[in-house]
RNA sequence: CGGGGUGUAGCGCAGUCCGGUUAGCGCACCUGCUUUGGGAGCAGGGGGUCGUGGGUUCAAAUCCCGCUACCCCGACCA
């Protein structure tokens, strides 16, 4: 049976084998042979580069231009800055040869040895240090300052262990670098990336976000600080989805950029760098699908309708198609992405459960009732009820329905993360409620030693520190744990 | 690196304990007919170095030894 096949693990069953189905189920991506890497097949990629287009918009209009820095940094930039160096070093692919040859003894090929590199080379984890020493070729007076670039590129990251779009060995992300005269301008900056990630979040992802910054703990490899955004999954697991770090002088002293500010006098220059990957994908997949697969937010669907015609013979099939090419003309004047799925190698059954599992939003059928009747049957992805609607005027029906999909899917992720989110006063409620999962928060003594215990008994670890909280979050109290006094709660979770 | 598991058709698996016809099943694929308002039915068909190297035996997917790959749990995870 066909069904078996496309049936998905339930979520309550095995959150994680459920998260895997769909991912492979939906057709987004796949393992590939090498271990920890990952194939995105077309209809992951069509989501992704949906998401590429709205932020790198978002980036424009605050002024931001792209450009593109190399894959290989010699090994020597990485150990330039000792926290980076500390941060990444253990995870990082090295290039130590340029040349492969034949096996005298047949075998194959070897790596000849004779093409062994001076300087080993790493495949970049990141691109802080091969953009420094870039800039310091462009740096000279506060005139040719802020510099406000991005590039869109991929990354290598050897984890140990990874998962589809959570954590791959090599990722697809935007990171922003940029060079400011003064700390002033670099810490705002900063902030203000991070109110674009949660804008892009909130508003196009529908996923709900707390902005923060991070614990000394959990900080970037080389930043002063490190803001955050942070989201919380249906398994009550919380997935930093974008991050902004306000980078000090760090960075420029470590590679030398320095410049002339209007005063005549030498001042190195301030930095901040910014990121989100295709980590959003599991963000996005996490936050809103349902046993019966994905449930995509219109404005990043790749198909925002699908359109399915049910016949018994060809000429019904010919008065179908005519009659809905109308539809799919009006739909697409309105600037709404339409399929119309005609094949006949799949019934309708099949293209039903399939779109479904791809979370198109909205699926539009006729068959030989509405033909009669000028009527469709609309179904709703999220809330999967079904409606027979006039064909009068049915893309403005469409069109508001999918704006009320967007903001509903929005609140329901919005809801779910109000009531897993708790406060807690001592730790053996913290102990009991981390179990449950969800966003808990506690009073902390603002030390990293009770952070570490925090984490080694329980697993939990410091999220953020939130921007936004209510007055008694605000009220002094004192650590769970240690009983020392505390300024503030901050948001704890069990992470991805 | 420690603990556990798995490798048999594109995918998912049975067969292994207890060696013995031509290595099976489901899905997918191909052909034909019938179907089409929630994952179609019937008939026929194609597809295999049983992860790999060695050993035992008249005989190995099956037993023994080595190697290897992948998965899960832990360590790790800006």
């Amino acid at each position: 049976m066909a069904k078996e096949l496309k049936e998905l693990t339930k979520r309550s069953e095995n959150y994680s084998q459920w998260y895997n189905d769909l991912v492979v189920k939906a057709d987004l991506a796949e393992q590939s042979p090498v271990r920890g890497c990952m194939v995105i097949k077309p209809y992951g990629y069509a989501i992704w580069e949906k998401m590429q287009r709205v932020l790198d918009d978002m980036f424009k209009a605050t002024g931001h231009v792209n450009a593109y820095f190399p894959l290989l940094i010699p090994k020597s930039y990485l150990s330039r800055e000792a926290e980076h160096v500390e941060g990444f070093a253990k995870e990082c692919a090295v290039v130590t040869h340029y040349r492969l040859k034949n096996a005298e003894d047949g075998s194959g090929v070897i790596v000849d040895p004779a093409a062994k590199l001076e300087e080993e080379l790493i495949i970049r984890p990141t691109s802080e240090t091969i953009i420094w020493s870039t800039y310091k070729n462009w740096i000279r007076s506060y005139r040719d300052l802020p510099i406000l670039c991005n590039q869109w590129a991929n990354v290598m990251r050897w984890e140990m262990r990874t998962r589809l779009f959570l954590r791959t060995a090599e990722f697809l992300w935007q990171e922003g670098h940029t060079a400011h005269a003064t700390r002033e301008e670099a810490e705002a900056e900063a902030q203000k990336m991070l109110h674009v990630y949660a804008d892009f979040a909130e508003n196009y992802m529908a996923v709900p976000v707390v902005k923060g910054v991070k614990s000394a703990n959990e900080r970037f490899a080389g930043a002063l600080d490190t803001y955050t955004i942070e989201a919380l999954m249906q398994d009550g697991k919380a997935l930093q989805s974008g991050t902004s770090h306000f980078l000090g002088q760090n960075f420029a002293k470590a590679f030398d950029v320095q410049f002339v500010d209007q005063d005549n006098k030498l001042d190195y220059v301030w930095a901040t760098s910014w990121g989100v990957s295709t980590r959003l994908m599991g963000a996005l997949i996490m936050s809103h699908s349902d046993d019966n697969g994905l449930v995509l937010p219109p404005k990043l669907a790749p198909i925002q309708v699908v359109i399915v015609p049910i016949y018994k013979s060809n000429e019904q099939l010919k008065l179908i198609d005519a009659k809905v090419a109308g539809i799919v003309d009006r739909l697409r004047a309105l600037g709404i992405t339409v399929k119309y799925d005609n094949a006949d190698n799949k019934r309708p059954g099949f293209k039903f459960a399939d779109y479904e599992l791809k979370g198109v939003p909205v699926r539009l059928v006729m068959g030989a009732r509405d033909l009669e009747n000028n009527t469709m049957e609309i179904m709703r992805r999220d809330t999967l009820e079904k409606h027979t609607v006039s064909c009068e005027g049915i893309e403005e029906y469409v069109k508001n329905l999918l704006d009320d999909i967007q903001a509903n899917i929005y609140k329901k992720a919005l809801d779910f993360r109000q009531t897993h989110t708790v406060k807690v006063d001592t730790w053996d409620e913290f102990k009991a409620q981390i179990e449950k999962g969800g966003f808990i928060l506690a009073h902390w003594d603002g030390t990293t030693e009770t952070e570490e215990r925090i984490k080694d008994e329980t697993k939990a670890t410091i999220r953020c520190i939130p921007f936004d909280a209510d007055e008694e979050s605000l009220t002094p109290g004192t650590d769970m744990l240690t009983g020392k006094p505390s300024a503030r709660r901050v948001l704890f979770a069990r992470a991805y």
